[in-house]
DNA sequence: ATAATAATTAGAACGCTTCTAAGCCATTGA
DNA sequence: TCAATGGCTTAGAAGCGTTCTAATTATTAT
C-alpha cells in the first residue's frame, strides 16, 4: 500500500473512533493493496486465511469484527447473495454485481452500466436506503 | 385453498416426480393460502410454526426438503436478502423486493414498476439466469 | 509512568441448515 | 388385494459461518 493511501486509511480509522491497531492496518493494507484499487470481494474466512499466509497474527474474532467496523465507516460495504456467507467489497461507490454461483466469485458492475429505467414509491413512511442488483451468471458447462 | 388449485397442486407435483404426501400437499395449502393468490415470504422456521398451529404434524426437516423441492419445481423462489436466512417467495413471476431491515419484511415489486434502462453484458461464456432487485428500506422512527 | 479505556483473543455458544440412518408410506404389478 | 419396491419422513446429530464471553493485552490520555 503506497504511504499516502496509508496515512489516510490511519485518518479514516481515527474519524470513525477507531484505533489504529496492528491487526486493524494490516487487514487494511490487505484489503486495499499495495496500489489501493483493486475490487475485491472477501469473506471473513478468506481475509483471515489471507492475514495467516501474509504471516499476520489476528484472531478470526477480530476479522469479524474489524470487517463489521469497517463497513461501518463505510471503508467496506457488505454484499448478501447467497444465505450463510456474507462478502466484504472495497469498491463502496454506487455499483452492482455479477454472482457466478458455480464458483461463488462476485464482479463488480459499473453503475454506468446498468441504470433503473423507472424506481418505485418507497411504501409509506419508510425511505430506500440502498438499491442492491444482483445478475446471477451461469457460466457455460 | 380452492378445490381447482389443489387439484393443480397434486398434478404439479406429479409432474416435478414429486408423490403427493400429506406433508407436501397440507405445506402446499398453507404456502399458497385457501384463496392461492395471497403473496408470501416465509423462512422454513416460520412456515414450520405456521403448520405446528394449524395441527399438521411435519418435521422441519420436511418443511426444508419440501421448501427446496418446489422451489426447484419452480413453485417457490429463494430470495436472499440477509445472511443466515433463507426467504421463499410464492410468486415466482418475474419481479423485485422491498425488504425493510429492521422487520425483516418483504413486500413484492411488480416488474411494471422497477425496469431496468440498460443491461450490461453478460461476462463471456455466462448467461444471465436471473435479474435480483432489492430496495432496502428503512422504516421512519 | 500511570490510569483509564479500547481492542484482541481463544474457545464456547449460537442460529440456521443439512445430514444420517431407521422406519414409514405411496405406488406398482402380480 | 397384497406384497415388494423405492421414495418420503423423521428425530437427532452434525455442520457451518458467525457472534458472544470474559480474560488478557495494547493504546491513549494524563
Amino acid at each position: 500500500m503506497a504511504e499516502r493511501k496509508y496515512r489516510e486509511l490511519i485518518e479514516q480509522l481515527k474519524t470513525a473512533g477507531l484505533r489504529p491497531t496492528r491487526q486493524r492496518l494490516a487487514l487494511g493494507r490487505l484489503l486495499y493493496g499495495e496500489s489501493g484499487d483493486i475490487e475485491r470481494h472477501v469473506t471473513a474466512e478468506q481475509l483471515h486465511a489471507e492475514a495467516m499466509a501474509a504471516g499476520v497474527r489476528v484472531s478470526l474474532a477480530t476479522v469479524y469484527n474489524t470487517l463489521h467496523q469497517f463497513t461501518e465507516a463505510k471503508l467496506l460495504r457488505e454484499v448478501v447473495v447467497e444465505p450463510g456467507r456474507s462478502y466484504f467489497d472495497t469498491n463502496v461507490n454506487d455499483h452492482h454485481h455479477f454472482y457466478f454461483e458455480q464458483s461463488g466469485r462476485l464482479q463488480d458492475i459499473p453503475s454506468e452500466q446498468l441504470e433503473l429505467k423507472s424506481m418505485p414509491e418507497p411504501p409509506a413512511g419508510g425511505r430506500i436506503r440502498r438499491v442492491d442488483v444482483i445478475l446471477r451468471v451461469d457460466e457455460d458447462g
